[in-house]
DNA sequence: CTGAAAGCGCTTACAG
DNA sequence: CTGAAAGCGCTTACAG
């Protein structure tokens, strides 16, 4: 049960070569001659030999561990990014330590800690970090911190990601060119669907309609909040005609419910969600969205750690695209 | 930018003692003088230190890293129980690296060799292993291995969850108790929904009825299946009175569908999850469900570690609970 | 309650 | 292309 893991000296003791080869083999394997590498790799299946990476990052001052800090996973709408740079990062040999913050990021500060202590590559943070504290610790700091999901006007260190406030206005004109005329928002309160909505506001009110209105909902958003959303619309007068949603799963379950009432989407009443989930195409009707590609966050996200470690200095904001999923909905 | 991080030895010099006495303030505070440690403290915050547990896991042999490997993120069953699992952990001083191990588990051998090289103190399997080579090889490692979300005959080592046969039976009752009589099950192809399945229709024939019908969808399974699970129903005759579904996304799906084809649920048919994720409890009808305590699997890992690092065997089958959570849809 | 010393298992200039 | 030696930043018996 607990027989002692074999060292690199017993690797190189049995390849007939010192450890500082049976390292390089590993690390810089171009290196190492053909024939010593083909007794190394012998010797190394024979003790079924496991690097040792604790004592790796200790000697090397490079952890290739990165933390991931999402508020919550359990339904996120972050979770396809998640996965993405998840799988990015560990095909390209690094560990991932993931933390939550929550979801009012109440665990922050304390996640860092714990990932400073692990001396991280790299911090990776989905949302945005408004504690001035915080920001400014990190500033200056010998890690890597990327801020994701958003392009916020004066980084912490690096940002890869969008404008919300450029979604908001890129859905405003998207409405509009449908046809639709009295817009209606469900804004989950956290700031960036607060962005998204001031964006859809301003191109919006731009040309001299009236604002749209808008209902608050909790974030982060859930299916249930369809039932809510459905519920403000009873009491108004004129009814929109358009419900901007600040999430598929809140389109979701607006449009179940709207079904249950008997009112027609899109006939009746258009609906549109935020996320491009996967449920979005597979609803009934297809729920129209807006994409992110958390695969491109997670490989921008590679490239540019890539480059800092090589020496280069990066653009503070390195643009991500987003584009509108017309589907059957709105 | 770049500034070297100060070390243990800065603060035991500004503090006046060694470093010795500052390491065990972090490890073992109860053992040092309240006064020395308070100057400790003072030492800690004037320097910003933040211990280096790459160093400290290679100098006790001891990681305080625990591996969490899942199929998959985006839209996974496990996710409530992920969640859990990673707060309880981090809660307890532990950090947690994630792998993900792809649906089919092809890559469960390449994360299980990355835990291995950090050092992990224990490598904790969302699902079941059915490689024999990789058992063999786990089976007498010094790490821990426990296997949740089931209860195999035969663990690993260690497993913590539930018999999904015993589920199935379960819920063969509850849906014969509710005087449902042509039961229909829609099993994505995992092991533990095809247990289900065995064990629902082993309870469910040995009544002397005649076994239920049953449709097989791929895994991971998500919404749009329950599209097909509906068209699965068109050509029966007799139509089922009820459908068992792997999932509540699938019974969501389904319920969407079958509203669209003008079909009442669960007054025509009625419809069963699994999972009892929160949307179960949103949708409109509400579902009936099977609910998994993601909390107490975690917990009783958590626990199950700490026995075992104190010196104690452990039973190799830990059972946890579920419930069958009744609802409107069935 | 505290300190001096050895050691954890690697990596990396340096020299050849 | 390879080896000897120093060092990465901690922890932990051991002794007091």
């Amino acid at each position: 049960m607990s027989k002692r893991q074999p060292r690199i000296e017993e690797v190189s003791r049995i390849a007939g070569v010192s450890a500082s080869t049976v390292s390089r083999f590993f690390n810089n394997p171009g290196v190492v001659a053909d024939e010593t590498a083909r007794r190394i790799r012998e010797a190394i299946d024979q003790v079924g030999y496991v690097p040792n990476l604790n004592a790796g990052s200790l000697a090397s001052s490079r952890s290739r561990i990165i933390a991931v800090l999402v508020p919550d996973i359990a339904q996120s709408i972050f979770n396809d990014t998640v996965e993405a740079m998840i799988e990015e990062l560990t095909a390209h040999g690094n560990s991932v330590m993931i933390s939550l913050t929550g979801s009012d990021n109440s665990l922050l500060d304390r996640q860092i800690d714990a990932a400073l202590s692990r001396r991280v590559d790299a911090i990776i943070l989905t949302g945005v970090v408004t504690d001035a504290a915080t920001r400014a610790r990190l500033k200056n700091h010998a890690t890597a911190v990327i801020e994701t999901w958003a392009l916020p006007d004066d980084p912490i260190q690096i940002a890869i990601g969008f404008s919300h406030f450029a979604v908001g206005e890129a859905t405003a004109r998207f409405v509009r060119e449908r046809g639709y005329r009295r817009p209606h928002l469900v804004v989950p309160q956290s700031s960036r669907a607060i962005e998204r909505a001031n964006g859809f506001t301003a191109a919006w009110t731009a040309r001299g309609d009236e604002a749209p209105t808008a209902q608050p909902v909790s974030s982060p958003s859930h299916f249930g909040q369809g039932r809510l959303a459905f519920r403000g619309l009873a009491d108004m007068d004129p009814r929109p005609d358009v419900v901007v949603c600040g999430s598929d799963w809140i389109a979701q379950g607006l449009i179940v419910e709207a079904n249950a009432a008997g009112i027609r989407v899109p006939d009746t009443l258009a609906v549109m969600g935020f996320g491009n989930l996967r449920l979005a195409g597979d609803m009934r009707p297809t729920i129209t969205s807006i994409d992110i590609d958390g695969h491109q966050i997670a490989r921008e996200t590679i490239r540019a750690l890539q480059r800092k470690a090589a020496g280069e200095v990066l653009p503070p904001r390195l643009p991500v695209d987003f584009r509108i999923i017309a589907r059957e909905s709105a």
